[in-house]
RNA sequence: GGCGACGUGGCGGAGUGGCUACGCAGCGGCCUGCAAAGCCGUUUACCCGAGUUCGAGUCUCGGCGUCGCCUCCA
């Protein structure tokens, strides 16, 4: 079997795929905070993750991927007082639209999404095991982290302590013994309308300890990988990292996976910076297939590049496809085009690298479009359904079969061209082109097909 | 300032110490009645300088430039 490797951030070498349970992968990916539609940049990681553990599903292995949703935020907060409404609606809604949006990708869904607001047993309790054993202190009604008391703090984010700073003289700074401590719990504030009981009072969880709790709560501490973009290196993940390993005395992940921003220009793409693409709006304008090809067209671990080209370029790319997808039949493919089919999946397992293993799909294409004859598609499909893109090779719906005029047109053009008479079939065929149709003529025969 | 990463052909984007990445666009050709689709070709692509080496875009050092994180952030 495949030698399957990551870069993981911690160590910044490339790590063999070693699952605690043989033959098990854990996959924890953080998602978004659910006060807005997402982003395209947000999509992202949703996309890699969803591929990645459809490409460790094709080589046998059990995945389980649990990507969150963050529901309890300051940011929830003020879009809520912003709005004029319940913080509790807003996050609803929002969550709901994140689902929705990410359906259509159509690369499946998490195995499971755990909510915040659902998780605060096991976020109170985690707390509680942290000051038991030290390395956290309650303060008015607040609970810190304290940093100093986990040596190994900034190990992940490959920063000294004396670097950085959780947000000195900001909220919470009087009640902190070390500027560099962070919260895990805090006290109900006037301007927000949702709180939990706690040992320490009404209140609510620090976004970091959500995402240990969570995570342990569905995968265990020392699950395989830990993903997400590589904005939330520093601080997000380096805490979650220092709070589990602290509590539980093993890290909480084995490989921590980041993936690259989304740029928009030379920037990347932000909410807060407001050059942001709407995932909604970018499949509605693109379609799925080229918001997805678009989208593993770069390493995972690089920036991409956003812009309306990119997305023509990946219409274009999608096209190549379709078109190779009215070539090929059923069953299996040429032995000669099976280096390319193995280059695909080892592109894959060596970090993950789906711009090689496209490569490798286009090469598999340009040589099928060489061979006389027949050709089966069984080793494209497998490609194609390891990056959730099949449906390319689907052919026409039914919205797509030639009417039985565009039919009877194509059979006067024949007619004319079996006369010779050239400018009768070329005014047919621009009639036909003016109803949608191509025509194409082959030796089996003219076909139509469906303009794009 | 600290930490991390990157600079590849018109554009996007992989990669390896010596062998065509791939895609998109343009141009030329084949095929076609003409097209479309497809195929073939497209003349030292690897930021600059120095070094290591038989040989470096690929390793080392030094520049220049860009991006991310250090504050909420996918």
């Amino acid at each position: 079997m495949r030698q399957i490797r990551i870069h993981d951030s911690l160590t910044g070498e490339l790590l063999d795929l070693a699952p605690r349970e043989p033959g098990k992968v854990g996959i924890y990916v953080c998602g978004p905070t659910v006060y807005g539609r997402i982003h395209v940049g947000n999509a992202r990681p949703f996309v890699v993750f969803a591929i990645y553990k459809r490409f460790l599903e094709s080589v046998g292995l059990d995945v389980s991927l649990v990507c969150n949703i963050t529901d309890i935020n300051d940011k929830i907060y003020t879009a809520a007082v912003a709005a004029g409404r319940p913080s509790k609606d807003l996050a609803a809604e929002m969550a709901a639209f994140y689902i929705a949006d990410t359906d259509r990708l159509g690369v499946g869904r998490p195995d499971a999404e755990p909510l915040a607001t659902e998780s605060l047993d096991a976020i109170v309790a985690l707390i509680e095991d942290l000051i038991e054993a030290g390395n956290a202190y309650e303060a008015d009604g607040d609970v810190y982290f304290s940093v100093r008391s986990h040596p190994a703090y900034g190990e992940l984010s490959h920063r000294s302590i004396e670097d950085v700073d959780q947000g000195e003289g900001i909220e919470g700074a009087d009640r902190k013994r070390d500027p560099l401590d962070f919260a895990l719990w805090k006290q109900t504030k006037p301007d927000e309308d949702a709180a939990w009981p706690s040992p320490w009072g009404l209140g609510r969880p620090g976004w970091h300890i959500e995402c240990s709790a969570m995570a342990e709560a569905a995968l265990g501490a020392d699950f395989e990988i830990h993903g997400g973009g590589n904005d939330l290196v520093f601080p997000h993940h380096e805490n979650e990292q220092a709070q589990t390993s602290a509590a539980r005395g093993v890290p909480l992940a084995r490989i921590w996976m980041h993936n690259g921003m989304v740029q928009f220009g030379a920037e990347k793409m932000a909410k807060s910076v407001g050059n942001v693409l709407s995932l909604h709006e970018a499949l509605a304008d693109n379609g799925r297939d080229a918001v997805l090809i678009w989208l593993l067209g770069g390493h995972y671990r690089q920036p991409l590049s956003c812009s309306d080209e990119r997305f023509v370029e990946a219409k274009a790319r999608a096209q190549r496809i379709v078109e190779i997808g009215r070539r090929i039949t059923d069953g299996e493919s040429p032995e000669g085009l099976l280096q390319y089919r193995e280059r695909f999946f080892d592109a894959l397992a060596d970090d993950f690298n789906t711009p090689a293993a496209l490569a490798e799909l286009f090469s598999w294409i340009r040589e099928a479009n060489r061979l006389e004859g027949d050709v089966g598609g069984a080793d494209l499909r497998l490609m194609l359904e390891v990056l959730a893109l099949e449906n390319l090779l689907n052919g026409e719906s039914e919205s797509d079969q030639p009417s039985s005029e565009a039919l009877e047109l194509l059979l006067a053009r024949e007619t004319a061209r079996a006369a010779s008479d050239w400018a009768e079939a070329d005014r047919i065929r621009d009639l036909l082109d003016e109803a949608g149709w191509l025509v194409r003529d082959a030796e089996s025969g003219p076909s139509l097909v469906r303009k794009q």
